[in-house]
RNA sequence: GCCCAGGUGGUAUAGCCAGGUUAGCAUCGCCGGCUGUCGCCCGGCGGACCCGGGUUCAAAUCCCGGCCUGGGCGCCA
């Protein structure tokens, strides 16, 4: 018998999920489906953990008091088979959770191979390589799967909040045809007879874009063909997005401001269970966060004995020093303007100095923006200065050339903040199938 | 790309420094036993030294190269 057996099909209709399995049903007869999470076979007592989307219950199966052929299924089970159990609620005090099901019928539905590359219950622990080369039966850990329940969450409350804020959602290219950008390494991609290579950002669009809508943003995959090795980046990763028009830098850091508080309370409000299941005890930051200039930042480490030149950028040591004194959240603001893209607008009292902002938690970047140059004339200017050639950016450009407001705008690394959020330590546990250097595959 | 550490049953590890044992422990899988488990327990069985080369009577162990993994750094709109 399996799914598509008229009776199981009937007995769907009428499913209870295991996290619905509470005292108060006492007496009532379940269909419950699921996976078996563990089996722990007494000889005629047999206990089995159901896991399903919601949660985890015990099913007792009496051995003595059920057909013969629930025995043999019983008997047969393999951990992490998928499957249909009818039975009955108790309220049961001598198990854990205060309530179990007795077992009066048990149906395998899809059958699990015996021995399993990975422990979904987490008995014995796996090395991040072997978890994510059996990713599918990793995210069946409660705890891994928690992650991605929190990533859901995360991303409606930032769709909710862009809506809220009046800004429309927007989807760029990601196959872009010309490599001329700068900066990071693209993936070069078989376009019918020419080369295209894959986005590494919407940064060029979504400017164009608030002469359309004023305010966009968008949640997008982006490319880096970089080889590096480290425990935050990947080749391919989500960026959050936001472009505002009549808008500086200081608009559009109070809106990341907003956006994070935010999230952090739909989080602690609507979300504890998962908060739990991670080990994660989240507070709501304050508004606002810190906040110092790059000036600032470079005195900071001088305090701590680290002698910076004016102009360099801060390598991942600095920034932990800086990480070490400031906790939480914190902009640093103000970049040298040689160290950032053409599009970033210099300030009035010193080009030197950009009206840039980088958002911080710890050490760890999470967002980067600023006012965007909204002059024709300078942005060919910068262009140039760049080494870049403005004739390439002909399609960017004549956009200047019809109407261009001043304009803000920031990108957020979507991985890197829910590493924040549920305070793991490789981006590779934030996405479920990463990319990187070596690994293409599952 | 650079630096450090590592690669032993499906998984996680001990053994390696100081070469020679039946390669140990746990989990796992199979078989048997158990009526209150909740990391169930008890007994039996099964399964491994990353690849290539070298040193040596003898290599999991020492040396060289490669590949891969973890951490750090760099690169990074």
């Amino acid at each position: 018998m399996g799914l598509l057996d008229e009776s199981v099909r009937m007995a769907l209709r009428g499913r209870v999920l295991a996290g619905d399995v509470k005292p108060e049903l006492d007496g009532k007869g379940v269909n419950l489906f699921g996976w078996v999470h563990e089996i722990r076979d007494l000889g005629k007592l047999v206990f089995i953990l159901l896991r399903d989307v919601s949660g985890i219950c015990q099913v007792v199966f009496r051995m003595e008091e059920v057909e013969q052929s629930v025995r043999d299924a019983v008997r047969g089970l393999t951990n992490e088979s998928a499957v249909f159990v009818e039975g009955v609620v108790v309220k049961q005090p001598r198990s854990k959770l205060g309530v179990e099901v007795v077992g009066k019928r048990l149906t395998v539905l899809g059958r699990a191979v015996p021995k399993l590359e990975l422990d979904p219950t987490g008995k014995v622990s796996a090395g991040l390589d072997a978890r994510l080369r059996h990713r599918i039966l990793d995210l069946r850990r409660p705890e891994v799967r928690a992650v991605f329940l929190v990533g859901s969450q995360v991303l409606k409350a930032m769709r909710d909040f862009f809506h809220m804020k009046g800004f429309v959602e927007v989807r760029t290219p990601k196959l872009i045809g010309s490599a001329t950008e700068g900066g990071a390494e693209l993936f070069e991609v078989k376009y019918f007879d020419r080369v295209a290579y894959l986005a590494q950002s919407p940064q060029l669009y979504k400017e164009q874009l608030t002469t359309v809508f004023e305010k966009v943003c968008e949640i997008g995959p982006y490319f880096r063909a970089e080889a590096s090795h480290t425990g935050r980046h990947i080749s391919e990763f989500t960026s959050v997005d936001i472009e505002q028009a009549f808008a500086d830098m200081y608009d559009v850091m109070d809106v990341l401001e907003e956006l994070v508080v935010h999230v952090h309370r739909h989080l602690v409000e609507n979300h504890q269970h998962l908060l739990q299941m991670l080990g994660v005890n989240l507070r709501v930051p304050k508004r606002p966060f810190k906040r110092f200039t790059y000036d600032e930042a470079l005195e900071i480490l001088r305090s701590e004995g680290v002698e910076l030149r004016w102009g360099e950028d801060f390598g991942t040591p600095h920034l932990r020093i800086l990480g070490k004194k400031y906790t939480g959240y914190y902009f640093i603001t103000h970049f040298p303007t040689e160290s950032k893209p053409f599009y970033i607008q210099e300030t009035e009292k010193d080009p030197r100095v950009s009206e840039s902002f980088d958002l911080m938690y710890q050490w760890l970047e999470l967002a980067s923006g600023g006012t965007r140059v909204s002059d024709h004339d300078v942005l060919e200017r910068k262009l140039r200065e760049k080494g870049l050639n403005p004739a390439m950016f002909e399609d960017h450009l004549k956009v200047f050339r019809y109407g261009m407001p001043v304009h803000a705008g920031w990108g957020l690394g979507f991985e890197r903040f829910l590493m924040v959020l549920t305070r793991r330590t490789n981006i590779r546990e934030t996405v479920l199938f990463p990319r990187d250097r070596f690994r293409l595959t599952p």
